[in-house]
DNA sequence: CTGTTAGCGCTTTCAA
DNA sequence: TTGAAAGCGCTAACAG
């Protein structure tokens, strides 16, 4: 592997030309720029970006922390991120928390310390003492999915995303839904849940309908979950007409859980769920849409601003739109089957 | 942020002595390597990674290259090879190649020159510039889903997993089998679509059936494909009475095209696909089972062993096994539903 | 426009 | 067992 010394002598100049040139810096005569970047592509030469980092201070690296990969929501986070910072010229090093002392360990030691120019935190609710501990590494710190005063984010509104979903279901003449939620107790866990059951129970209250406990039951954001959690509504004294998952997945587990009961959707039991997941249309199941490519894509350019300090004071929290989507599980006429 | 000049310093010992206390070097004495273990936890003193790598040569990153990040299989080799490298105290650089273009710019620019240790390589099939590029570069690398000489590799066998699949819908009485196929023509994609093309093939000769190129239909490896993979077939004259997809994706909108048209599975048509996909259970869809996590888990590990010299000439190429999971979309006594 | 020089923070001989 | 010193390959003043 060649080095720049062996560049700049090929070239003729010295290695600040040859450093200079090769980094587009200006000062640099054609002629010279001409032979180093001649003598550079004859070496097969290319920068130890190691040694450029340890004078520079800057790494072109920026760390994504997520609670999870193999699932749609987060490996699409990660889809977006990548290729906002690959086209910046920055790499990717890959945070995974995977449980709960992953992500002890993670907030004790925090192995990105000196390695990294920024942070993306993809979809978790960070407790103070984490938020302390991201913030006193003293990189930029984009949020993803929810805000926090002081730091960059980009999410979506969750509360009026499950609201138009109930309103949905709603405006079909339903007043009997059920909710098949996340863990709201779990502090460590993401706000969706917290926001979404909000939503949920806003629309009832704005529709004067009385909302019911037993109607509201915990899923986990699996399928399995779902499934759980529906057949624990079916066994009510008198059951839902209609049911908002707070996600695509629990969703599906209801529909497996309904199917079982023989119950057909949309006629005995309407079902919405959140998200639009990739398998959403195949299952022909009405949602809503969340972006979330563009979030990521948002967060990950934000932060590069930042970095270039070409952020203009460009606002610090950015929330895009969802959308309804109507298919077959809720409005047969719609339906694909 | 502290250096180890100053945590040698405030232990009494010079920056040799601290160096090698933190790196758990022999020869030290239990006081010094007291007193500078104190020192450094005070400081809150973290080595910098990018000096370090300048002096050792070696960065303890590790490079993942992928065709893709959103989707099933990607993110869960992606899970399984953060876990193991994380173990091991081994960062993950993450390389999405995403199409063709970012492809050919990734082998021609190699981004993770100098930056890494080892490569992984996430079920692409490579042509022989590739392979000497990678090569090139003198660092180990790990094929996952493929196999070539002089490569470390952990695969599946997609032939046999192909041929079980097809095999289980001759057992039940089937003859006319389509197949759902990936593309063969492009010579830079997975070997997956070759492999089970052959798998398929093979099973139809050993039981003697006449196969018929009709029913053998392009999905490319997608929901939308295996839709119209699907539709095609069932616009032939005599339209099959067992579909294998080459993926549980493609299997899913083959399930959507015969909802279409009124057909029941497995009733009218039975339905196979490939890989147990997380959904593949809810979708009620026979499959083969393959071990992704377990893949992406074995390569890694084995490719850090090779790199700390551990490796003890363990074979070059492992074979993970695959299983045929029944299901409702072969066998209606099975059906969740 | 170009070259000289001084480190960035660490590991690793080599000597003591 | 310990320390001094020499770089790893590069960038960024600072002169010229």
């Amino acid at each position: 592997m060649s080095s720049l010394a062996e560049v700049a002598r090929r070239a003729g100049v010295s290695k600040a030309t040859a450093s200079r040139a090769l980094s587009g810096a200006a000062h640099v005569s054609p002629a010279a720029r001409e032979r180093v970047s001649t003598a550079a592509s004859d070496l097969g030469y290319v920068v130890s970006s190691t040694a450029a980092s340890l004078v520079t201070g800057r790494t072109k690296n920026v760390g994504v922390i997520t609670p999870f990969i193999n699932r749609w929501f987060f490996a699409e986070v990660l889809d977006g991120v990548e290729t906002a910072l690959r086209q910046a010229g920055f790499d990717l090093l890959l945070y995974n928390l995977g449980d709960g002392s992953g992500r002890a360990r993670f907030f004790e030691l925090l192995p990105l310390r000196k390695r990294v120019d920024a942070v993306v935190v993809a979809s978790l609710v960070l407790d103070e003492p984490e938020l302390a501990a991201l913030s006193g590494l003293g990189y930029p710190v984009g949020l993803l999915g929810t805000a926090h005063g002081g730091f960059l984010s980009t999410r979506i509104d969750d509360v009026a995303g499950a609201r138009t979903a109930v309103e949905h279901l709603l405006s079909l003449g339903h007043e009997r839904i059920g909710l098949i939620s996340g863990d709201t107790d779990d502090p460590l866990r993401f706000t969706p849940p917290l926001h979404r059951l909000h939503g949920y129970r806003q629309a009832l209250r704005a529709a004067g309908v009385q909302s019911d406990p037993d109607l509201e039951v915990l899923g986990y954001f699996t399928i399995a979950g779902g499934s759980e959690a529906c057949e624990r509504m079916l066994a009510l004294p008198e059951r839902p007409t209609a049911i908002f998952a707070e996600s695509d997945e629990m969703a599906y587990g209801a529909i497996r859980a309904l199917r079982r009961h023989r119950l057909r959707v949309p006629d005995d039991v309407a079902l919405i769920g959140f998200d639009d997941h990739v398998t959403a249309e195949v299952m022909d199941l009405s949602t809503v849409r969340q972006p979330v490519a563009a979030q990521a894509v948002d967060i990950a350019t934000r932060l590069l601003a930042t970095l270039a300090g070409t952020n203009g004071e460009a606002g610090g929290d950015v929330v895009l739109p969802t959308e309804l989507v109507v298919r077959g599980s809720t409005d047969p006429s719609r339906s694909v089957y």
